[in-house]
RNA sequence: UGGGCUGUAGCUCAGCGGGAGAGCAUCCGCUUCACACGCGGAGGGUCGUUGGUUCAAUCCCAAUCAGCCCAACCA
């Protein structure tokens, strides 16, 4: 094969290489080694993909192309997931676009159409998922709602609903009014809003609200038995503003004495903490708010329950004491922003605690391991106060609940196969709960359904559990934990040994991007304008950060840079056109260094990828190509080439040959590409043997010499502005001599005349050449003062008695020696400025 | 209120017990025959602040300030 092109052009065989790949069906897993599999976190059909994507996306496939290059069976399954909520809203977006709404189509064309916005979306995200080279096996590609998952759910519902793990009742739950359904605790986001805090006036006593609307749904007003006035009130009842009905006093606990005025009014119907102490007190709960938001009680009947807040303040402005200006959170529908309102519904619940200990064992037991660990604490708070999770919502696109209700003895029958009759009348028409599940409670079978669950197949034999489980922490709890609740509940096993967690990708402040600030980076743009590759390394390199990756377009265009440094490296060794073995022993010099230093590589990013420490791999990679490699390495071997260089030739290929699979991971395009015409030879790059690095691991000392005074003959250049083209007179040095008189432009000869000097590690540089005088003392009283300071700081330090008796002895050696040699640097100058 | 993360060169980040590093940006010099997406050189930092441990602290401990995130509260 040859080269692409003159420089390194990715547009020109990023694309042909990938398509090359998944023809071949390289992807799939092969071999009967031990298996490797990651399912890949399913991207919602929401939309396109993000910069988080692609994240995750570069992490999961430097696992899985590593692990594959090291023979495993490496199973990466991609999928999409059905996002119930989320999709719905974008399906309704577009609907409204078109002046309709879901209730004008109807249930069954709304699913239809949805169905078809899945089929555009999930194919454009699958082209994306390809072009960040992403090496995931099409042939079992996954979707939620596919008849496999439904088969899944399915028996997971009744399962839980047999293990008596599942029930249906009358709750208190999160409510959206815009989307018109329940929602999780977790899908409520808190916003933090300045808002009036009103002290009402119920008869004498005065009691604080934020929401005075919901006066109408007042059942009893609370105080803390401890309060002092608690004594003379409760029992007593007082009169409701506005509405004018009485209520009790009672006492509760949960009252805080030093809230507002220290009473509070009970409305169980639209507040949590009231739900409670309405539950506590047997307390009838009137409800003033429907499912819409509207007020359903009172004057304000009909009016958006706001909108009646502010019709209330109004009109019942002599019940107002007075009105306090405060920061409150408000829980917002993680969707669509949409203001929550509590309320009481039937809905259906799963009973976490006894599924969540087992997930926390596994954890705390080590059989599964969090990285980074400072996790673990998170996880283990959320499991061990977890809440019951409620499961049902009222929405169209989803797995719907497989439950029916007889319309006869108003049982509920929840089975594996659709029933026609009632199960317990035996007679009574049927019909099937219209709410579907919470979309995460697909996801949450995502290790083991991709693979057939609960069918017994090869594909869940051979890979599950799961090896890794890479993915953003913001989904810890949605995702994570209940994949390891429910895999440990129904398969008996935890779903995976490892949870690799990735931080935030941010804009180049820090802010999280959105498409209402604009700020959002397409990975497909980045990939245009720079390739695959650079995007893929830069986010190798940032993918040990906490929390956020600033991701900055100025790092992507430096890793471009590198790859066209690869590829120039690589066009430089086909210059040669030469076809050489690697010989027994490898002798020149410079040689063995790159050797040496290549098989540290090997051992550095080996262990950097195990331990999911990809910026370190990238790292050393960046390090090592560039400056290693090519500036100095590939500088020695041009003069190698115009003598003989049949070893340096074979050592380059070799190098190379090597450097590509280390590399490989992170940039498959380019290395598949370059690695292809290094020489004539049969199939990919991603099916080669990862390097072990036991051979030519040569001690990397030998060179240091050379490469010491080599720079230092180079910041004499530097500081005296001579020309590279200017040879320079030099006496000699210990190091290699035909590498420092090539590499740094000088001639040895026995004595030079009138003798600039430069000291180095303990060496004294001797050069000839004309100096400015003015220049040169100038230089030379710098050097001397650095080198005067620099002596002065060690004798301190060798003069503390405490060091000298407490360090270690070869340290103090070492300062011995750095003090000896600090004078005799500081004594040449002197002399030299006389 | 609890938990977590971050604070190092102008910017984005490495380092984490022996006198501070990279990339980008800046400045100087170079058409050196792989590469100007380049080569060589230089400048730039009381490593947030204050204490403590240590012969030695950017690194460990404690406090403190600043920023971010999650959870709780949310009358």
């Amino acid at each position: 094969m040859k080269i692409a092109s003159k420089s390194y052009q990715p547009e020109l065989f990023e694309e042909a290489t990938y398509r090359a790949w998944e023809q071949s069906g390289a992807f799939a897993p092969s071999g009967d080694s031990k298996s490797f599999a990651i399912m890949l976190p399913p991207p919602n059909v929401t939309g396109v993909l993000h910069m988080g994507h692609a994240l995750t996306l570069t992490l999961e496939d430097v696992l899985v192309r590593w692990h594959r290059m090291c023979g495993e069976k490496t199973l990466w399954l991609p999928g999409t997931d059905h996002a119930g909520i989320a999709t719905q809203i974008q399906v309704e977006k577009a609907l409204a676009k078109e002046k309709k709404s879901r209730h004008d189509l109807g249930r069954e064309a709304f699913i239809e159409r949805t169905w078809q916005w899945k089929e555009e979306h999930g194919k454009a995200i699958c082209a994306q998922l390809r072009r960040l080279g992403a090496s995931l096996d099409w042939s079992r590609e996954r979707f939620t709602m596919d008849e496999s998952m439904q088969l899944a759910v399915r028996e997971t519902f009744v399962r839980l609903y047999e293990d008596g793990l599942l029930y249906r009742g009358e709750r208190m739950i999160h409510w959206c009014t815009r989307c018109q359904t329940a929602l999780s605790d977790l899908e409520v986001v808190s916003e933090s809003v300045t808002g009036s805090l009103w002290h009402l006036k119920y008869d004498d006593l005065i009691v604080a609200t934020t929401r005075p609307e919901t006066v109408f749904g007042d059942i009893a007003v609370a105080i803390h038995p401890d309060d002092p006035r608690a004594q003379d009130l409760v029992g007593k009842s007082v009169t409701v503003p506005g509405s004018g009905h009485k209520v009790p006093i009672i006492a509760d606990t949960s009252v805080d004495p030093l809230f507002g005025s220290g009473l509070l009014k009970v409305t169980p119907a639209h507040d949590f903490t009231d739900y409670e102490i309405g539950t506590r007190h047997q307390l009838k709960a009137v409800s003033v708010i429907n499912a819409k938001g509207l007020m359903t009680v009172g004057p304000y009947t009909g009016m958006r329950a706001l909108d009646a807040r502010k019709q209330f303040i109004q009109d019942f402005a002599g019940s107002i004491e007075r009105t306090e200006e405060r920061i409150q959170n408000i829980g917002c529908c993680q969707r669509c922003q949409t203001v929550l309102e509590p309320r009481i519904s039937l809905q259906w619940f799963i009973k976490m605690e006894s599924l969540a200990q087992p997930a926390i064992a596994a954890v705390r037991s080590g059989a599964v391991r969090i990285s980074p660990s400072n996790w673990d604490k998170t996880y283990f708070d959320w499991l061990e106060s977890i809440q019951d999770w409620c499961i049902s919502r009222q929405l169209w696109w989803g797995h719907r609940i497989p439950a029916w209700m007889c319309q006869d003895c108003h049982q509920i029958t929840v089975a594996r196969v659709d029933p026609s009759r009632c199960s317990h009348c035996q007679g009574g028409a049927i019909q099937q709960d219209s709410d579907v599940l919470d979309t995460w409670f697909s996801s949450a079978l995502w290790p083991f359904a991709t693979l057939g669950w609960p069918e017994k197949t090869s594909d869940f034999d051979a890979f599950y559990p799961n090896a890794v489980l890479e993915t953003g922490f913001d989904i810890l709890f949605f995702w994570v934990a209940r994949m390891m609740m429910m895999g440990m509940y129904l398969t008996g096993k935890a779903p995976f040994t490892d949870i690799y967690l990735h931080a935030m990708v941010r804009d180049e402040k820090g802010e999280k991007m959105s498409k209402s600030k604009g700020n959002v980076i397409d990975p497909l743009d980045v990939i245009d304008q720079f390739g695959t590759d650079p995007l893929r390394f830069t986010l190798a390199m940032m993918a040990g950060q906490g929390r956020d990756i600033k991701l900055s377009l100025s790092r992507v265009e430096g890793y471009r840079a590198f790859c066209n440094k690869l590829w120039n490296a690589v066009q430089f060794f086909l210059l040669q056109d030469r076809l050489e073995a690697m010989p027994e022993e490898i002798r020149l010099p410079e040689n063995r260094w790159i050797l040496g230093s290549l098989a540290r590589l090997t051992e550095q990013v080996t262990q950097a990828y195990g331990d999911f420490a990809l910026q370190d791999a990238a790292q050393a990679l960046y390090t090592f190509g560039w400056h290693e490699l090519c500036d100095w390495w590939i500088e020695i071997a041009k003069l190698r080439f115009k003598q003989d260089g049949q070893e340096s030739y074979a050592t380059m290929r070799y190098v190379l040959d090597q450097y590509m699979r280390l590399l490989h991971p992170i940039m498959p395009f380019l290395t598949e590409h370059l690695w292809g015409v290094l020489e004539p030879r049969e199939g990919f790059l991603m099916h080669a043997s990862f390097p072990v690095g036991r051979h030519y691991a040569y001690p990397e000392k030998g060179f240091e010499q050379t490469k010491l005074v080599v720079d230092a003959i180079r910041t004499f250049r530097g500081e005296h502005k001579i020309l590279p083209k200017v040879e320079i007179l030099m006496e000699p040095v210990p190091g290699h001599k035909e590498l420092i008189e090539h590499l740094g432009r000088v001639r040895f000869v026995d004595a030079t005349k009138d003798p600039r000097s430069m000291h180095v590690a303990g060496l004294e540089l001797r050069f000839e050449y004309q100096a400015d005088k003015e220049a040169e003392r100038l230089r030379l009283t710098k050097a001397l003062e650095k080198a005067q300071a620099d002596l002065q700081f060690v004798e301190r330090k060798l003069q503390d008695e405490a060091f000298c008796a407490k360090a270690p002895p070869a340290l103090v050696a070492k300062e011995i020696a750095r003090a000896n040699d600090l004078r005799r640097v500081v004594q040449g100058i002197v002399e030299e400025l006389e």
